[in-house]
DNA sequence: AACTATTTATAAGA
DNA sequence: TTCTTATAAATAGTT
């Protein structure tokens, strides 16, 4: 549509190719709206010059929404990739090498190394290391709040004996000694209620009641 | 261009709407396409069907990268809200209403609220928050390898007075107690050498050593 | 930035 | 859907 045809090539001529460029663009963004409208299509473009300038359109002015509804599209497409048992069992040795491969590359992908050849279908990525890294920290912060639960107990096994000491020795003509000044201030309490220590701290049960600056940094 | 004229409204025959989707979509396409070879443009274009099936054109066939300059370059973009104390002093009570009710808005944005009006504009939103969460982990993990800390002390300040107790004890004709089963195998060791101990968790200096299971989840 | 000769896109019809 | 065709719209080259 013009006085000559034009060929699909870059316009050589840079005076040319900028004024092409700004008639086009205003076309493209014209076009993208009508079809919107007309055929109510959720439409986004966007258009960076050789300058580097930005020219954008998006129906509703809703660039974000867009992208975001795009982005999910392709994280549904992408639901093709699991392997149970009965299927590898049956797999010779080049489809067993090849899925190796895969799961190397994936590991890989997931400590945020290789990331080059990965496509935006592969958004999941980000979600499954939130996810992973949800599990460490509820994980973390339970062994960190065992071991204070640990403490404590040990704590309050040592005034027993302590008092328990003081008391005899008080029978037998020692000095008083006044055990409270070193304990119990800083008030945590631990909800496992039997006597018995645990040396591990990997295991045991949670603690049913904490401080509560420490509470409000728990993550859900 | 056409047999008719155009009016930018919905088209409400559904099978014409359908057919000038089909028609335009790929006009739409090949207009992207020409741009973006004779100008030497980087194009993105996002098409979603009334029905939902997705359509796209993107230079070189790399949607992401495209995506990809784009938020970056809105986040460029983004880098004009700062103020400082003396801007504040010059502002008339009409602008400092203004600012209150902006701060207050992003304090919404930040808690995750009020999200609608958001364009990707405000792509930093994330980051902001993935550095704020960051902040807030390093210190609940301080105030709690803290707490252990101080709880170890203890500790270690009752065996002392148990052994104490307990030697006084053993030259007064008691039977000798062993203290060593109480304690001490769980040995986490604190930084802080002087022999004071801290009642607030919120004032000390950090941990020098920690145990290797705690250590691999603390965050940097 | 306007103009205009042409090409191109596409609405309506088959 | 696809093809055809009359016509509207876009735009290349020009001023």
């Amino acid at each position: 549509m013009g006085r000559g045809k034009v060929t699909l090539k870059r316009i050589e001529n840079k005076i040319n190719r900028q004024v092409t460029f700004s008639k086009r663009r205003s076309g493209l963004l014209k076009k993208s709206h009508e079809i919107s409208v007309l055929c109510e299509a959720d439409v986004a473009l966007i258009v960076f010059s050789t300058k580097g300038k930005l020219c954008e359109y998006s129906t509703n002015s809703s660039m974000e929404r867009i992208l975001e509804r795009y982005e999910k599209y392709l994280h549904a497409e992408a639901q093709n990739n699991s392997t149970n048992i009965e299927e590898i069992s049956t797999m010779d040795h080049v489809k067993l090498k090849a899925r190796i491969e895969l799961l190397h590359k994936r590991q890989r992908n997931l400590m945020g190394e290789g990331l080059e050849s990965l496509s935006l279908k592969e958004t999941s990525l980000e979600q499954q290391i939130d996810k992973g890294l949800k599990h460490i920290r509820l994980r973390k912060n339970h062994l960190m709040l065992e071991s204070i639960s640990q403490l404590q107990k040990k704590i309050k096994e040592k005034e027993k004996e302590v008092s328990k000491l003081n008391q005899q020795q008080t029978h037998e003509m020692m000095p008083s000694f006044d055990v409270s000044t070193l304990s119990n201030r800083n008030t945590f309490q631990a909800g496992s209620g039997d006597g018995e220590v645990e040396e591990n701290p990997r295991v045991g049960r949670p603690l049913t009641v904490i401080p509560a600056w420490m509470a409000q940094h728990i993550n859900k």
